[in-house]
RNA sequence: CGCGGAGUAGAGCAGUUGGCAGCUCGUCGGGCUCAUAACCCGGAGGUCGUAGGUUCAAGUCCUACCUCCGCAACCA
């Protein structure tokens, strides 16, 4: 007899921002799959969480001039924070955990120590360069023509202290692991995992698992300048909200060898190389498996906050209802592969399936059993053979939703309910219902093709259930479907509704959506969104340091003229303009400003340069100096002018 | 040759193990009046990115190429 547990857990969520829909999405999918597993009789534990440790959220704080803590607080327990994203999403986790949980830190501490004393955690160094001005600490690859990314200074050698994890110890369990088994999926994920990070040059890399450039983390106890680093931290989440070195939970062993998680693609690599190979260096159980699911993109792109396409949940979910736009997500994009996110569709998804197809088939079905039979419908049918097909695709759809709802293949499992939904509007089409009612001898059919549509109706709610929690408790109580006729079990059987079954039509449950006067109040909405969130007008902040007349000398501007400007090639934002800088020979220079100027619109003018900087390399071309422009933001938005002089300055005018 | 993904009807997409090319929207025509102007039926529209190959049979497998998109890099 198979143990009916199930644990399932959503990434712990980063709190250095707002969630956007992408978080959404995933946090509805693990819920949908948690409250599916529960229907079917699981025994189930839903995990999510914030992560909430890190150089990120250090750094935001100050900005923000609160403690880290504070800062955290205010993302994940304050108003229209994360809890209450959750609420809002009827999301129905058993447990949250935040990584500074007291518990959680200091079995965090207990595992570091265990992984050194394993021997698999070793102190080393980190080799790299560092920049004493800028006081940071770069690898070889972040340097820029050998000097410092920020500043451009010469850099030096410089080590530093840190703790590392064997990887390398375990790569060839991991790849076992990998291409040998189904924990990785979907498969397409596997081989770009193996191929990147473990069978590449120099094989697995051993990870840096400690830091000591800032303080906001779990410190190592026995090496108290060390911080454990993120990933560490939060990966062993998924064990310690169970009881993993801690007393504060107690259900590890029940739970943990029935676990799933559910990432996106961008922290796949974390969850399938580093978290076994961090479990297998405690002789811990693996998780049983690691789903990668996709992004949501905005028009091909991908949501960023600089592209200023994130998506904000709340309007949506507030406008359109809960349940829209769970079921939105789910049944609209494949779960393992990227789907293009857009308003248009999510309100034609909401017309066409829930209120022309789903919605109105309830709203048909009750309003004719309320008309002919006074709202209580007998069980006293006269089947005929055109009841058939219906009655066959309802007995069949629970085992082959359970199918793709087994595999998440969550839009499938849907497809598949629909497919009866459409089946029984066909199906008031053929038996013509209202004809019936005319004729005073086929009421016992009217009640027979009602009380089928009815069962229709129920055996589709039961299975929406995980994705429409509150609206399918409405569609329930519209039927007036009874607590056991809404159960797993019920699913599989035609003819569980009891006679004389009392409907109530009520007010529609999906109401139809006036797409193009909602898209254009979206648009107005997330504009003023937008708006309100940063101020008017925002200037760089004033130099508090003063630069002396002699050092201010040395920079050469001067006046140049533009021959040619053309957009580099696969680059977003680089410009390459070639100048006359009144020397003779022609002078190149890169700006990253085409997402401000398109290049023909600058031919000809004459704008400011600073020469003598040293030379650097964009995009494989040299830029010898630098373009002058005028910054700021307005409305959170980035502006940029160049400085455009009059044409009358000759080209190699000095500015001074 | 840095890594990866994608090219299928006007648009957006599905096609697991090769076996009559499908779905939604749009469009054109018809039916119905129970229902949220919703529902049902039918038509038009595709040389499945290109060129080869394997096979009785290729959207699917193999080879090469073209185009687009992510990541990375870069954005002095």
């Amino acid at each position: 007899m198979e143990e009916k547990v199930f644990y399932i857990t959503t990434p712990i969520y980063y709190p250095s921002d707002k969630l956007h829909i992408g978080h959404t999405y995933c946090t509805v999918a693990t819920d949908a799959m948690a409250r599916y597993k529960r229907l079917t009789g699981y025994d189930v534990m839903f995990l999510t969480g914030t992560d909430e440790h890190g150089q990120k959220i250090e750094d935001k704080a100050k900005e923000a001039g609160v403690t880290p803590k504070e800062f955290v607080d205010r993302i994940v327990t304050g108003e229209r924070g994360i809890l209450d994203l959750w609420k809002l999403m009827n999301i129905s986790n058993d447990r949250f955990i935040r990584t500074t949980d007291e518990y959680h830190v200091k079995a965090i501490q207990r595992v570091f120590r265990r992984m050194y004393d394993k021997g698999d955690i070793y102190k080393g160094t980190y080799k790299g360069k560092y920049c004493k001005p800028c006081e940071s600490f770069w690898t070889e690859s972040q340097l820029v023509d050998g000097k410092c990314p920020d500043c451009g200074r010469e850099v030096q050698d410089a080590e530093e202290e840190a703790y590392f994890f064997r990887a390398s110890k375990y790569a060839g369990r991991v790849r076992d692991l990998l291409t040998g088994t189904d924990f990785l999926e979907p498969a397409s994920r596997v081989n770009e995992m193996v191929n990147n990070f473990i069978d590449c040059e120099g094989g697995l890399q051993d990870l840096c698992v400690s830091r000591t450039s800032f303080t906001w983390g779990i410190p190592v106890d026995f090496d108290e300048k060390h911080v454990v680093y993120v990933w560490l931290d939060a990966l062993f989440n998924y064990m310690t909200a169970l009881g993993l070195e801690n007393d504060a939970h107690d259900d590890l062993d029940k739970y943990w060898p029935h676990a799933v998680h559910f990432v996106g693609k961008e922290i796949v690599r974390f969850h399938s190389i580093y978290w076994p190979a961090f479990l297998m260096s405690l002789d811990l159980p693996l998780p049983r498996k690691v789903y990668g699911h996709g992004w949501l993109v905005m028009d091909g792109g991908k949501m960023s906050k600089s592209k200023g396409n994130v998506v904000d949940p709340y309007i949506l979910a507030e406008r359109f209802g809960v349940d829209a736009l769970r079921f939105f997500l789910l049944r609209t994009f494949p779960f393992g592969s990227d789907g293009n996110f857009s308003n248009e569709l999510l309100i034609n998804t909401i017309n066409v399936d829930l209120a022309n197809d789903l919605g109105n088939l309830v709203s048909r079905s009750t309003a004719m059993v309320e008309k002919y039979f006074g709202g209580a419908l007998p069980k006293t049918g006269v089947s005929e053979p055109v009841d058939e097909e219906l009655l066959a695709m309802a007995k069949a759809l629970r085992g082959r939703y359970e199918a793709q709802m087994e595999r998440f293949q969550f839009q499938n499992a849907l497809e598949e309910i629909f497919k009866l939904i459409q089946r029984a509007n066909k199906y008031i089409d053929e038996t013509a219902p209202w004809v019936l009612a005319k004729d005073e001898a086929k009421r016992d059919r009217l009640a027979a093709v009602l009380y089928n549509l009815l069962e229709t109706v129920r055996i589709c709610a039961v299975l929406l259930t995980p994705f429409m929690p509150a609206s399918c408790d409405k569609i329930f109580d519209q039927i007036g479907a009874a607590a056991c006729e809404r159960t797993w079990d019920s699913a599989a059987a035609f003819g569980v509704l009891h006679d004389g079954v009392t409907v109530r039509k009520g007010e529609a449950v999906f109401p139809r959506i006036d797409a193009e006067k909602e898209l254009a109040e979206l648009e107005a909405l997330e504009a003023a969104a937008k708006k309100g969130a940063a101020p008017a007008i925002e200037l760089e902040p004033y130099a508090a340091e003063s630069v002396d007349f002699d050092t201010f000398c040395k920079s050469d501007f001067r006046a140049v003229k533009v021959k040619a400007c053309e957009a580099v090639k696969k680059s977003e934002k680089l410009l390459r303009f070639t100048l006359d800088d009144g020397s003779g020979a022609d002078r190149q220079i890169l700006s990253g400003i085409h997402k401000f100027y398109e290049p023909e619109q600058l031919v000809g003018k004459t704008l400011l340069a600073i020469l003598n900087l040293p030379p650097r390399k964009m995009m494989g071309l040299e830029s010898c100096g630098m373009l002058i422009s005028a910054v700021h933001r307005e409305n959170g938005e980035e502006k940029l002018h160049l400085v455009i002089l009059d044409d009358a300055i000759p080209a190699g005018a000095k500015m001074c």
